[in-house]
RNA sequence: GCGGAAGUGGCUCAGUGGUAGAGCAUCUCCUUGCCAAGGAGAGGGUCGCGAGUUCGAAUCUCGUCUUCCGCUCCA
C-alpha cells in the first residue's frame, strides 16, 4: 500500500523557523499567554489563522458530512464521566508505566513493553541484578521505580471540594459517536452503513509535545465514525483509506510528500483491528496527518457491556441483532492547517531578493481578494471601498492602499491571497479594473461591472 | 520528567558589570506610482520572569517559566 518512489521523495525545503516566524509576522498563529513568558504546548491563532482554520473544517465538513447521505454531525461534549474513559479503556490505556534508567544512559523505557520482552530484538535478553530486579537493556543500569503517565487531563466537577466527582476532558472525539449511537440512529433512521461525524477539541497530556503546532496538549480533531457490518469491514476500511488520501491532494498536497503507511502489528492502539496512517513529509520527516482505523466493535461492545444498555442495531431483512464494526478516519485539524502552511510555502528568487508566496488552494486560503487602489488619493479610495463593500458579501478581503502597489503584491502573495483587485486612474473613466493572479502574477483588465462573475468564474466550484 | 542548547524592540541579531544598538518590518508626509526596499520624519525594547551579589547587572549567581534537539506518545 505504501507508495515506493524510486527517488526519494524531499520534504519542504522551508525551515520551521520561517514558518513559525511568518505565522507570528502575519497573524496566523503563535504562542499562547506570551506576555506572562508563553504557556507550554498552547498556540492562538490570530486573524488568518481562524480563517485558514475554518476554511479546514469547513472543507472536510463538507466532503465528510453535506455531500453524503449516508454520514450524519454530531456534536458532543468535551467533559465527560470517568465512567466513560473507564470503559473505552482510555484510563488504564492512556497512563503508561515508565522506567528510567539511572545509570549512564538516561533512557526512558515502557515498563509494560520491557516486562514483555519487546526491547530484546534490539538490546538482547532481559538483564537483571542479583535480586532479579530488571536493569536498563541499554547500559545495564538500575532503573526507576515505575511512573505513571495519564495522558488524560483530570478535572474535578462540582463546587464542594470533598463532593466533587471525577470527570475527563477527551482524549478523542470518537467516544460521543459511540455512546450516542443508539440515539442518532433512531433519530436519523439510517442504515448500516452510515457514519457520525465530529469536529472538535481534545486533550491529551503529551509527554513531549513539539514541532510547532504539530503536536500540542489541545488540539482539534476531526473524525467520523462509520459503522458497518461485520464481514465488510476490511472493503470499508480500504474505501476510506483511499477517499481521504484523495482529500489531501484534491486541496493541493503534494503527491510526492504523502503517503499511506500501515501499521505494524506492534504500533496498532489497544481498540484497532488495522489502522493505516496518511503521513506527510514535514521537514523533520514523515508525520502523521490523519489515522484511518478499523476500530472492530470494541467500543461499542465496551460500552453496552458497561452502561448494560442495548447498543447492537436490528437488521430488518436478516432479523438479527448486529454490533456493528466501525471504520474512524480521524484527522487532525490544527495538524492539517500546519501541513497547508508548510507544503503551500514557496520562494522564488526575485531580482535582488525574494518572493515569498504561499500557494494555497483557492479553497484554502484566508482571504480570497485584496482590493488595491494604486494611490491613496481621492476618488480612487472611493471607488475601491464601493468594490470592496460588494467583494464582502461573499469573499474574506482585505483592502489595503499603504505603499507601492509592488510591496503591497508581494503583503498579499505571502498570506497566500489568490487574487489582488487594483483600482487605477483608468478605471474612473473606462470602469474596469485589473485581477493580478498570485501564482502566474499575471493582469487582466475588467469591468468593474463584471468583477464579481470573474472572480466567481476563478473562486468558485463549477459543477 | 531526564540529558543538551537557548530566551535582547514585530522579525533577525550585535552588545558581557556603568542605566540599550543595527538591519528588516510598521506608521506619517512627499513621489500619477502596476510587481518590494526613492526622499524626509516618527513610534516601538529595561534586555523571559523572580530573587541574590554589587555603589551599580541585559552582562555574575540561584530559582522559575518558555522554546529547540533527543528518549516516549499520538490526530
Amino acid at each position: 500500500m505504501s507508495e515506493e518512489t524510486t527517488n526519494a521523495p524531499k520534504a519542504a525545503s522551508v525551515s520551521m523557523d520561517t514558518i513559525i516566524s511568518l505565522c507570528k509576522r502575519r497573524g496566523f498563529v503563535f504562542q499562547s499567554s506570551e506576555i506572562y513568558g508563553g504557556f507550554g504546548s498552547t498556540y492562538d491563532y490570530g486573524p488568518l489563522g481562524v480563517e485558514l482554520l475554518r476554511n479546514v473544517r469547513n472543507l472536510w465538513w463538507r466532503a465528510m458530512v453535506q455531500e453524503r447521505d449516508d454520514v450524519v454531525g454530531l456534536e458532543a461534549s468535551i467533559l465527560g464521566p470517568e465512567a466513560v474513559y473507564v470503559t473505552s479503556g482510555h484510563v488504564s490505556n492512556f497512563a503508561d508505566p515508565l522506567v528510567e534508567c539511572k545509570g549512564d544512559c538516561k533512557k526512558r523505557w515502557r515498563l509494560d513493553h520491557l516486562l514483555e520482552g519487546q526491547y530484546e530484538s534490539e538490546y538482547g535478553p532481559s538483564k537483571h541484578d542479583k535480586n532479579g530486579n530488571l536493569l536498563c537493556p541499554k547500559c545495564g543500569g538500575e532503573l526507576s521505580e515505575p511512573r505513571k503517565f495519564n495522558q488524560m487531563f483530570k478535572v474535578h466537577v462540582g463546587v464542594v471540594e470533598d463532593q466533587d466527582s471525577v470527570a475527563y476532558l477527551r482524549p478523542e472525539t470518537a467516544q460521543g459517536m459511540f455512546i450516542n449511537f443508539s440515539i442518532i440512529q433512531n433519530a436519523t433512521r439510517r442504515k448500516l452503513p452510515f457514519g457520525i461525524a465530529q469536529i472538535g477539541k481534545s486533550f491529551r497530556n503529551e509527554i513531549t509535545p513539539g514541532n510547532f503546532v504539530f503536536r500540542t496538549r489541545e488540539f482539534e480533531q476531526a473524525e467520523m465514525e462509520f459503522f458497518v457490518r461485520p464481514g465488510t469491514d476490511d472493503e470499508w476500511h480500504e474505501y476510506w483509506v483511499k477517499e481521504r488520501h484523495n482529500w489531501y491532494l484534491k486541496y493541493g498536497l503534494k503527491p510526492e510528500r504523502l503517503r499511506i503507511r500501515p501499521h505494524t502489528k506492534e504500533e496498532l492502539s489497544f481498540y484497532s483491528k488495522a489502522t493505516s496512517d496518511v503521513e506527510y513529509l514535514f521537514p523533520w520527516g514523515w508525520g502523521e496527518l490523519e489515522g484511518i482505523a478499523n476500530r472492530t466493535n470494541y467500543d461499542l461492545t465496551q460500552h453496552a457491556k458497561a452502561s448494560g444498555k442495548d447498543l447492537s442495531y436490528f437488521d430488518e431483512e436478516t432479523k438479527e441483532h448486529i454490533v456493528p464494526y466501525v471504520i474512524e478516519p480521524a484527522a487532525g485539524v490544527t495538524r492539517t492547517a500546519l501541513t497547508f502552511l508548510i507544503d503551500a510555502y514557496d520562494e522564488e528568487p526575485d531580482k535582488d531578493g525574494t518572493r515569498v508566496v504561499l500557494r494555497f488552494h483557492k479553497d484554502i486560503a484566508p482571504i480570497k481578494v485584496a482590493i488595491l487602489p494604486l494611490s491613496k488619493k481621492e476618488p480612487l479610495v472611493n471607488l475601491s471601498r464601493q468594490i470592496e463593500k460588494k467583494l464582502r458579501k461573499k469573499y474574506t478581503v482585505q483592502y489595503d492602499e499603504t505603499q507601492a502597489i509592488g510591496r503591497r503584491y508581494r503583503r498579499q502573495d505571502e498570506i497566500g491571497t489568490p487574487y489582488c483587485v487594483t483600482v487605477d486612474f483608468d478605471s474612473l473613466t473606462d470602469n474596469a479594473v485589473t485581477i493580478r493572479e498570485r501564482d502566474s502574477m499575471a493582469q487582466i483588465r475588467v469591468p468593474i461591472a463584471e468583477l464579481m462573475d470573474a472572480l466567481s468564474e476563478r473562486l468558485d466550484d463549477k459543477d
